[in-house]
RNA sequence: GCGGGCGUGAUGGAAUGGUAGACAUAACGGACUUAAAAUCCGUGGGCCCUAGGCCGUGGGGGUUCAAGUCCCCCCGCCCGCACCA
């Protein structure tokens, strides 16, 4: 008996796979294309469970592609810049340059233990100058464009470590390493325009069809287009010096309802209060430690600071609303001021309830009495009638908005408008190990861009991790230079580029990753738009986004032409396991733990062991299970069949040792009859009729059930076609020549359908069956449809819906025979009792209804 | 707070509005074995259990000949929120 000796195996075949480069793209651009990506990585080290159950998405679909004969390119790269190179430079004194670098090393040669078939002559890594050389010149030509600009904008910034924070850096609005309380801070900074092309990403989410609809609507939300208008509220004192404040409204036939004003803490006005107020300043101070994100923005308590003004309310005379600073109000978005109309909006309510305003309802719901409508602690956001609003009762809300906006217009104090949600992306980040950004500051002509001929502009080696604040700002020489345009002395800009920017065009690098261009227009405009992307949800938005954003961009400044980056998309689940803990709550590995029945105990010391709830893998809470260790000890094609299995890919899977010992068992009993002395020999026809023709269509049902999943993206459904041939292999007894040459022709199906799955083994089980060729290039097997479809069928008779009989009628028979079939049916007749059915429903192959 | 997703046997899941639970995992029973492992065969939603019947897809309502699937309301859990990648 043969024993499947998986790492022999797989060594085997990836060396030989490797020698004939069977997964390097062709350039023969006349053959159909088919780009498979896979988000790339960032070199942490080591790969885990999520790398694998990504890669090996992409790798079927990959295989599946090529052997159907399409020319694939399925690349490999590093996403090399970014914060953890950082820390392991502060924390453990490596060069973030080298940590990458041999991070990139380990991680390659876990990668290629997988059997991934990947054109591993592509590979680059984003922090090597041959890459990051080209964006510098993008930014430049976006520069020229006016597609890039520089403005002030708010950051964390922890005064202890001198250095701006990452929200996730900030925890309970404290630094995370120096537990200092983080301030807002603003700082000049580079953004790309984005929002220029708001509308077409907003407009162009229509054209993305295989994309998943939860990932389309979040970007639709984030865009946020949403139309309104500016309404101008003139000031009733000229205690300031300014005359009105400008207020952005989706809701103008609230107006009426209006009893306050709020504007952003960092609001002109709010700056210009503090310029004579001690209390205002303290309390602008306060909100900015309320840090830059949204969600912490959105969820702090509502507070405000009353300045004492007013202004004139637009449509009633001699009505004045207040003024107040509120922490709730962005800067960022709309015109950074509010009109509050509590009674019809929840943050408004909430506001107005902690300050004692007046929340008057200018919208009646249907059907109620407006004297028992009183807004007290929900504000009443739906449809209805105005109310209490002159001459617009009566109206509803959505006539009352035009109606309002003709008014506001009449009246000159105010204007139509659309707003997005969508704001500029900042780009420039105060870190070392990011690509820099290619300028050059010189006191008398200000932000110069470094001539090309000089990029590009790379970093230092020797920098020091020891002092606090951004290395390149510390560092010795490295930003003192001369003004391009003056020739005196001037200093490097010292921020570098946010990482998105190096994710939001690889994909067009790999089209051609040796040019010295970037990447060349044919060979990009051959090679994209991506045909399957496949990657995490958690880049649903930002990633994503701005890659669409990039290609638009890069049209704009004429390196190709094209629409959108990414045609397909699929979101993978995560990968979670069971978590554990021991009687003082610390955390435990898995391999820490044994079961026994129900329970579990700690491995060495045979203590009692909780176990708690299966979560999302993650260091902190110990639930890993490390891929390399999987690999040794199952191999690849086990660990790549059990993350195919069970769960559908967009889906969180749980990882389970009982399910990993079931793919192994699997391939095992495959492996046995591929190995099956009794086997007639290679080339044996397979039955046309006779008692192995029930073998034979089974065989084609899973070709073609296999081959659907497949291009479906249902994994889990393709395991199951396998094991359902594999079954039927099982059950098909005898030693007839027809059955023994159904049960080759099965088998050899199996080894081919099994093959973009666990790669490695069905290598080995072809060539076991006697063929000389790689399976890899052998092509794909097409099921004959005629054998698919069965010529007789169960269909399910109810009476009044329900399940009371089955019988057998041949295939796509007449709609009257299945009735009268079914009618004299003994079981229905006793339903019937006697009574002709009102009706008779007949859906052909499927169902008989019979309604009495 | 806003936005998004998910909820089906003990478990992962399957099911163009048409026989709910394919396929697998755990469990149990049997065969083989001195024994165990492996392997093979079988049982496998719950209840009443007699042919048979009743109830079942988080909860409640609705549309339909027919609802896990469509519509409305509610509950629970998970994820994202612009400097993590």
């Amino acid at each position: 008996m043969v024993q499947y000796d998986a790492p022999a195996i797989e060594k085997k075949w990836q060396t030989r796979w490797a020698e004939a480069n069977s997964f390097a793209a062709s350039s023969d651009i006349t053959k159909p294309k088919y780009y498979v990506l896979e988000m790339f990585p960032y070199p942490s080290g080591r790969i885990h469970m999520g790398h694998v159950r990504n890669y090996t998405l992409g790798d079927v679909v990959a295989r599946f592609r090529r052997a159907k004969g399409f020319n694939v390119l399925h690349p490999m790269g590093w996403d090399a810049f970014g914060l953890p190179a950082e820390n392991a430079a502060i924390e453990r004194g490596a060069h973030p340059g080298s940590w990458t670098r041999e991070n990139i090393a380990s991680m390659r040669v876990q990668l290629k233990s997988m059997g991934l078939a990947y054109d591993w002559d592509r590979e680059f890594a984003t922090c090597e100058p041959d890459y990051y050389q080209h964006e510098q010149l993008m930014f430049l030509k976006f520069l020229e464009k006016g597609l890039a600009y520089r403005k002030e904008s708010w950051v964390n910034w922890d005064p202890e470590e001198n250095t701006v924070l990452a929200n996730e850096q900030v925890v309970d609005g404290r630094g995370w390493r120096s537990g200092a309380i983080v301030e807002r801070r603003r700082l000049s900074q580079w953004f790309l325009k984005i929002t220029e092309y708001a509308d077409d990403l907003l407009a162009s989410i229509e054209t993305l069809d295989r994309w998943p609809e939860r990932v389309r609507l979040m970007q639709h939300n984030w865009i946020g287009k949403s139309e309104g208008a500016r309404v101008e509220f003139r000031l009733s004192g000229n205690t300031v010096p300014l005359d009105a404040i400008e207020v952005f409204t989706t809701r103008p036939d609230t107006l009426f309802g209006a009893s306050f004003i709020a504007v952003a803490a960092n609001h002109p006005l709010a700056l210009a209060v503090a310029e004579n107020s001690k209390e205002a300043v303290d309390f602008i101070a306060e909100c900015a430690k309320l840090g830059t994100s949204e969600a912490a923005v959105e969820t702090a308590k509502k507070r405000g600071f009353d300045t004492g003004l007013s202004v004139e309310h637009p449509l009633i005379s001699g009505k004045t609303l207040p003024i107040h600073i509120a922490n709730f109000v962005l800067m960022e978005y709309g015109t950074g001021a509010i009109f509050g109309c509590p009674a019809h909006d929840q943050r408004d309510l909430d506001f107005a309830n902690a300050y004692n305003l007046p929340v008057t309802p200018v919208v009646l719901p249907e059907n109620t009495d407006p004297t028992d409508f009183i807004i007290t602690d929900e504000a009443y956001t739906g449809p209805g009638t105005l109310i209490n609003s002159g001459d617009w009762d009566g109206l509803d809300v959505e006539s009352g908005k035009q109606v309002a906006l003709d008014a506001l217009e009449g009246l000159g104090a105010g204007t139509r408008e659309t707003t997005f949600r969508l704001r500029d992306w900042g780009v420039s980040r105060q870190r070392y190990w990011g690509c820099p950004i290619p300028i050059i500051h010189c006191d008398d002509c200000g932000a110069i861009p470094v001539p090309v001929g000089n990029l590009p502009v790379t970093l230092p080696e020797d920098v020091d991790f020891s002092k606090p604040g951004n290395p390149l700002a510390n560092h010795p020489s490295w930003k003192h230079t001369s003004c391009p345009s003056c020739g005196k002395a001037a200093i490097r800009e010292q921020d570098t580029f946010d990482t998105f920017f190096e994710s939001s065009w690889y994909f067009l690098r790999y089209a051609d990753p040796k040019s010295a261009h970037g990447f060349s227009r044919e060979a990009a405009e051959y090679w994209m738009p991506v045909d399957q992307y496949i990657g995490g949800v958690e880049h649903a938005v930002l990633h994503l986004l701005y890659s669409r954003f990039f290609t638009r961009a890069l049209g704009e400044v004429g390196y190709l032409d094209l629409a959108e980056p990414f045609a397909g998309l699929m979101t993978q689940g995560m990968v979670c396991h069971q978590t554990y803990q021991d009687k003082d709550g610390k955390w435990l590995f898995p391999t820490e733990v044994t079961q026994n029945g129900d329970s579990w105990r700690h491995g060495e010391t045979g203590e009692a062991v909780r176990a708690g709830r299966i979560e999302k893998m993650s260091k902190s809470k110990r639930n890993v299970v490390d891929p390399e260790i999987i690999i040794e000890t199952y191999g690849a094609d086990t660990a790549r069949l059990f993350m195919l299995s069970d769960s559908p890919p967009e889906r969180d899977m749980e990882w389970t040792e009982s399910g990993v010992e079931g793919a192994s068992r699997f391939l095992k009993r495959i492996y046995r009859m591929a190995n099956d002395d009794s086997l007639p020999a290679t080339g044996t026809t397979p039955p046309t009729e006779g008692e192995g023709i029930e073998l034979v269509r089974a065989a084609h049902k899973a070709m073609y059930g296999l081959s659907q999943d497949i291009e479906g993206l249902r994994f889990n459904r393709a395991v199951a076609q396998l094991h359902t041939l594999a079954n039927a292999i099982t059950d098909t007894k005898g030693a007839s020549p027809s059955i023994t040459a159904a049960r080759r022709f099965a088998i050899e199906t199996l080894v081919q359908l099994i093959s973009p799955l666990a790669p490695h083994i069905a290598e080995e089980m072809w060539n076991a069956l006697g063929h000389q060729t790689m399976l890899a290039d052998s092509g794909w097997p097409t099921a004959d449809e005629s054998l698919i479809a069965d010529n007789v069928i169960e269909i399910a008779v109810q009476v009044n819906g329900k399940l009371r009989d089955t019988i057998t009628l041949p295939r796509d028979c007449p709609k009257q025979d299945a009735e009268d079939a079914a009618l004299a049916s003994p079981t229905i007749v006793r339903y019937l009792d006697k009574q002709a059915p009102k009706r008779v429903i007949v859906v052909p192959n499927r169902i008989i209804n019979v309604v009495v």
